[in-house]
DNA sequence: TTTAAATAGGACTAAATTAGTCTTACTTTG
DNA sequence: CAAAGTAAGACTAATTTAGTCCTATTTAAA
């Protein structure tokens, strides 16, 4: 269970729009946070799609961050489709199945997807944000207050 | 964000050897789970190297579940290896990094890393089959009862 | 009014991961 | 010793993810 690239650079790219003023080019953002252009392009397109970003096109466009209240939870949903953890053995809605194991197993998943979309669901964009300055005062201290483990 | 195959067949079988008696081989397991065989056995000796189910070799053997108190947790740890949703840019450990966005959402990841285990450490197998028969109960009533969506 | 900088969208390819199979060897009980 | 089992590793197939490429369209500024 690991998070995909393109969630991993929508987030990013996400962050990042947020603190920027004017619109920002998909290049230049590729630039900012290295991320293949063309890649992000189409998280953007995405991203635009759910109303996360904003586009304007032509010269002196780009994208804009359109909706400080979109959650961690709303960007990860646009970019890899809805979250499912669990499924029925046969594939379609031919319930109730006579596995009792499998039952049980889903009810687990189920839980678990419930609680992945409250944790995420909770984190804003803008409340990622209104944190940078905190956090940048902790990467500045010594190292006992970065991120433990970041590899 | 979606649980592999190998995982939920691994879930599944650990439920239900849980429930039985004695030894169960690979074989009967894949037929009672309808589970491809050979996989399973694949599934199942991960299982055992990590101290979950136990084997015994040779005629009327096959695998015991070993470990009650063994957590959902622990079963997809075993299976799927750490879960890992962040790492830093480099890929190893070179930081701190220069890029605060990147830092931003490796500690949004890290707090969903924190709060899955958290979940999924709490469900043992053990408890998950005492619920066994108040959840085949649900299942014998309406479809209300149902879970919701399982598709 | 041309041109350069941008987005829009779709088709395509490459890389990586996951899922599954096959083969061979070893172990145990009847 | 034969049948039923696990053990382990190499291999292949299928699917998903990641990334590229190409062409069209829009827009502001020169
Ligand atoms: S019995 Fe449980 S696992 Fe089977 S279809 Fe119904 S809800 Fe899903
Ligand atoms: S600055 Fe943040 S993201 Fe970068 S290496 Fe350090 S902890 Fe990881």
């Amino acid at each position: 269970m690991k998070i995909s690239k393109r969630a991993y650079y929508g987030l990013r790219a996400a962050v990042s729009l947020a603190e920027a003023d004017g619109p920002v080019s998909a290049r230049e953002l590729a630039e900012r946070e290295h991320i293949p252009e063309d890649f992000l392009e189409k998280i953007l397109q995405k991203l635009r799609k759910t109303g996360i970003v904003e586009s304007t096109k032509g010269v002196e466009g780009g994208y804009t961050f359109a909706n400080k209240a979109a959650s961690v939870w709303d960007i990860l949903k646009s970019l890899d489709g809805p979250v499912r953890t669990f499924s029925s053995p046969g594939g379609k809605g031919t319930l109730p199945c006579d596995f009792p194991s499998h039952c049980r197993t889903n009810d687990v998943l189920r839980r678990l997807e419930i609680e992945i979309e409250k944790t995420l669901s909770g984190m804003t964009i803008g409340h990622l944000n209104e944190q940078l300055t905190t956090h940048n005062k902790q990467r500045e201290d010594k190292d006992e207050n970065r991120i433990k483990s970041c590899e």
